[in-house]
RNA sequence: AACCCGGUGGUGUAAUAGGCAACACAGGAGUUUUUGGUACUCCCGUUCCAGGUUCGAGUCCUGGCCGGGUUGCCA
């Protein structure tokens, strides 16, 4: 890995920080935070976010807070504090001492904000919130001081401890700054510190009735906590000039607030207004479907901590919002999951096999490799019957030009086993396959044949007397289009869902190693891709998501010959 | 036509202090293979435009074009 003190740094926030090191600022201290909102769950743009403030502090040996910015208890609730920490640990991240809430902060914040009345930098407005908003002007046009901004010292003092006491109703007064209402930034246009809101906070409870507003209490978080940079969302980039004022007027310690770009991935969503719309409207089963971008969702799909961690850090920090081809996360998955699934056989849609020339009784156990990547994995026995199955698409009655699989008078080689001949189809009533019949060579057994000759391809099987019954769901993008949010007036971007996300499929047969997997256990089969166990197993039924298909030359060629057609 | 921020292949990131535009993904063509997986090889670019400075500009300067953000008592 690289080390940015020894290194060149890899993006400019880095190199912002190695430079404040080289100058001793901060006396060479680095202190990031993480400051989620704790009203949703975690996604993976805020994956980048905690890879930026975390990684940053650990590759300066510096700390980063875990802090809930929890000022407006309207949104906030204390399943999600629960949840983001839940996630935060599951993406390989920790904290040192705890984690910090803003609320905590409320009483010194109130004493700063007395501070800056008594110093004639801010004062109680009792203009309404539509009035305030005619006040401020537009984007062509200054706006036009309040009639209560040039209250005494004394009368806002005593109006803003009278707020705090809870004299006033909710909405009827605000604390604002004094700074400029002809600004060319909107939001040095006086801002709102405080509001008035009689609401029960999930951690302060009903101690407070006035809440301060994100940019009064963003930055005096930072300061208590002694944060050298406060990396933050490119949104706030508007913002920095104030978080500035604040920090100046108090003259406390100044982190530098630095922002970076979120991004977009191709065929998802990540607002967190859309992400709700799509559980409320159940067209997925809840936060936790493994097609979302949560970090709950991509668990329960099975992508792993390391493969998210490496997309984040090769997709950068930049200072515009990119479009990420999902693909790119997908192949860091299968990089990580190549290396370190344990490969087991089973079978999507089975079709069943029966070796004619094979003994009725005869049981045979086979070695199998655990993974070709590692050989620390070991080998396995797999059983080996009569009748088998193999996947329906492997057989073809008639195939086509480059189809290398099994079909009528053809040898194919059934993986770690026999070569078997298919002789006959047995069809249905409709004219679908539903039976082979095959011989197998006894003399290929474990694969491969003495006299030397060749099959052009290898299938994966399961014993039909071993097998174990599963439910595997298949996941597909849950968008059609590669960016959801693009679409016209009239338009829903919910009709955007792609009805073939998700397919279920009942009756898959899987080899009997995986009896007693437990929930998140992550496998691949053989030729078909990565799965893991889902939460939705139980001692009768197990259920198996496809984290990922393998690399399909096959369906490629099929596509090109569909499309040559 | 106010202010702020951006612009390098289809996508994402690089390019010491101006010095042969590099890497990865996707796509295409092959080699290897008891996974049509993995691995490996090869192909795939007017650095938004126009001027300027310079022996030399993706990088510096000027002007334009395009994109994003900003008028919450949300964060």
């Amino acid at each position: 890995m690289t080390t940015p003190q020894e290194d060149k740094p890899v993006d400019f926030i880095r190199t912002i920080v190695a430079g404040d090191i080289a100058n001793n600022k901060n006396g060479g201290r680095v202190h990031t935070r993480f400051p989620p909102e704790p009203n949703g769950y975690l996604h993976i743009g805020h994956a980048k976010a905690i890879c930026i403030d975390f990684g940053i502090a650990a590759d300066f040996a510096g700390k980063c807070n875990l802090r809930m910015d929890d000022t407006n208890p309207i949104a906030e609730e204390q399943e999600y504090v629960d949840a983001i920490q839940e996630d935060i640990r599951w993406l390989g991240w920790d904290w040192d001492g705890g984690m910090f809430f803003a609320s905590d902060y409320f009483e010194r914040m109130y004493e700063y904000a007395l501070q800056l009345i008594d110093a004639g930098k801010a004062y109680v407005d009792d203009l309404t919130a539509e009035e305030i908003r005619e006040y401020r002007g537009t984007l062509s046009a200054p706006g036009r001081n309040s009639p209560h901004r040039d209250r005494s010292v004394e009368e806002n003092r005593d109006l803003f401890e009278r707020m705090k006491a809870g004299e006033f109703p909710d909405g009827t007064r605000v604390l604002r700054a004094k700074i400029d209402m002809s600004s060319p930034n909107f939001n040095m246009r006086d801002p709102v510190m405080y509001r008035i809101l009689h609401a029960v906070h999930p951690h302060r409870g009903d101690e407070w009735c006035i809440y301060p507003m994100y940019d009064w209490a963003h930055g005096l978080e930072d300061s208590l906590e002694g944060i050298t940079h406060s990396l933050c969302d490119l949104d706030f980039e508007n913002h920095r000039p104030l978080y500035d004022w604040f920090l100046d007027q108090l003259d406390i310690h100044h982190p530098q607030q630095i922002e970076f770009a979120r991004f977009n991935l191709t065929y998802t969503v990540t607002s967190k207004r859309k992400l709700k719309q799509l559980v409320e409207s159940n067209l997925v089963s809840g936060w936790d479907d493994p097609r979302l971008p949560t970090l709950r969702g991509l668990r329960r799909r099975g992508f792993t901590p390391g493969a998210i961690c490496d997309f984040m850090k090769h997709i950068g920090i930049n200072k515009f919002i990119s479009t990420v081809d999902s693909a790119l996360l997908e192949h860091f998955v299968r990089k990580d999951l190549n290396l370190t699934s344990p490969r087991v056989m089973g079978v999507l849609r089975p079709l069943k096999v029966v070796i004619d020339n094979y003994p009725n009784d005869q049981a045979d156990e086979l070695d199998a490799v655990n993974n070709p990547e590692d050989e620390s994995a070991g080998t396995r026995k797999v059983p080996f019957s009569k009748v088998i199955y193999i996947e329906r698409e492997d057989f073809m009655e008639d195939p086509p030009r480059k189809f290398f699989r099994l079909s009528p008078g053809r040898e194919v080689r059934l993986r770690y086993a026999y070569f078997i001949t298919c002789n006959s189809a047995i069809k249905d009533d409709d004219g679908n396959v539903v039976e082979l019949h095959c011989t197998y060579d006894p003399e290929t057994r474990g694969g491969d044949s003495p006299d030397g000759r060749k099959v052009k391809s290898t299938l994966h099987w399961v014993s039909a007397a071993r097998a174990l019954d599963a439910e595997i769901r298949l996941y597909d993008h849950l968008f059609t289009k590669e960016n959801p949010s693009d679409v016209g007036e009239d338009e829903d971007w919910l009709d955007g869902v792609n009805p073939d996300s998700l397919e279920v499929l009942t009756g898959c047969k899987v080899e009997p190693s995986l009896t007693g997997a437990t929930v998140g256990t992550r496998v691949q089969f053989e030729r078909q891709g990565y799965f893991c166990v889902d939460q939705d197993t139980t001692e009768d039924k197990m259920v198996i998501n496809r984290t990922l298909s393998l690399r399909d030359t096959w369906a490629k060629i099929q596509k090109q010959q569909k499309s040559s057609e």
